[in-house]
DNA sequence: GCTATAATTTTGATAGGTCAAAATAAAAAA
DNA sequence: TTTTTTATTTTGACCTATCAAAATTATAGC
């Protein structure tokens, strides 16, 4: 039975492999998203190593293999599992389930996410709109624009948030901007580093790109 | 923030107080229960006695003080209320929540066992007729009476299961013995160490005294 | 009161995770 | 091609939790 740590480091794997498809995830930005210092990260790569969970190339950077990934998908279905059933069962906030669902992703046996799973109605997405892997392993991956590259002057929906920040979620639920909200792009000034959006009614909002990249859409 | 281990300690060691009240909780004996060497409970005893959660007398034994007490009870609440959550709300068999619930009481946070809480309607008692604490920490302390020592031939009715291994708790619902059924007691025969019980309808079953002494009932 | 026995505590080790600081290797700059 | 900078790995330590085995009490028996 892998222990927490391990399904974290894992997870972590998992998400920063699918930030740059192809590549090694290099050992300092590993740490850096484990908030760990990186010597730490290099001992606990080489004991995954060992275990036969990840391809590790010493200097170069460490992939998760065929058994690591489908560990990680097992631990991303759990946490996004999780995520939704504090939402839909529990009445949570969407944006605070995450350090919760962070959690109770070792504790909860597949007996009882089971049970979780068929109350939700075998559900496909989270409450960020990130997709939820199938039991055996299997996740959809969507493509999807940013709010940076859809069309312009065109009614999008949101699709995903792509950030799991608690205050910046928050901000995004004062305006209403959660999956399924619909919103245009009305104007983009890489000069300004700024989009403008139309939401609904008369409402205009002004994001910077930073945060406009992590606004996932598709056609509404 | 106490590690799982020092709640799990702290819990056991309310568990075993209760059960012989006034007096202190042996090393032995609390190394048994959880399962560790003596070496190791005394080491663990005098680290929580560092902390300020225990009153240690070494040689003699251990008990809670008035601030382990309440940790005590705490985790005890957040325990009882994820075994009620599992039966009530996910549709586990009360007999195998307990595992469950020992991994999950110490990944739920104050927040989701509100919900929780909330969800249940404030509930008073675990699947197994044990009592939950309240919220600050006060737990009602029941006299019931065992298959023992209850009234003869009287209807009574099952208030609480003082075990929780799956298959006796499996066996016993075989035969619909769970808080909340009735039964009488017929016969108590010291010498065969056995009770007779009548169920409902015409069933009737022999049970051993060691396991009657586990059901404890109240008049119905 | 002395001895055998039982319970408890100590000691020395190990495993998992972690950090700070030193050593090493690779990449970039000069 | 050297030198400097940056990233990675190693080393030495620490903390929590655990065990096995040795040392130390207490307790009971005689
Ligand atoms: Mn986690
Ligand atoms: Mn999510
Ligand atoms: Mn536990
Ligand atoms: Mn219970």
């Amino acid at each position: 039975m892998p222990s927490s740590t391990v399904e974290n480091y894992l997870k972590r794997l998992f998400i920063e492999q699918q930030k740059q498809p192809g590549q090694l995830v290099q050992m300092g930005h590993l740490a850096e998203a484990m908030k760990v210092t990186a010597g730490t990260a290099t001992s606990m790569i080489k004991a995954l190593a060992d275990s036969g969970l990840v391809d590790y190339e010493p200097r170069n950077g460490v992939k998760l293999n065929v058994q690591g990934e489908q560990l990680a998908l097992h631990v991303l279905r759990r946490h996004r599992l999780i995520e939704l059933f504090l939402v839909q069962i529990l009445g949570l906030d969407w944006a605070e389930v995450h350090p919760e669902a962070e959690q109770l992703e070792h504790a909860v046996s597949e007996k009882v996410l089971e049970r979780m799973d068929g109350l939700l109605g075998r559900p496909n997405f989270d409450p960020h709109g990130d997709p939820i892997p199938s039991a055996d392993g299997i996740i959809r991956k969507q493509q999807l624009a940013t709010l940076l590259n859809c069309p312009r002057g065109q009614l999008m929906k949101i699709a995903r948030i792509v950030d799991q920040d608690t205050d910046f979620l928050q901000f995004l639920d004062r305006h209403a901007l959660r999956p399924g909200a619909t919103l245009t792009l009305v104007h983009l000034d890489t000069l300004a580093d700024a989009v403008t959006l139309q939401l609904g009614g008369e409402r205009t909002l002004v994001l910077g790109t930073r945060a406009a990249s992590k606004i996932l859409v598709e056609p509404a």
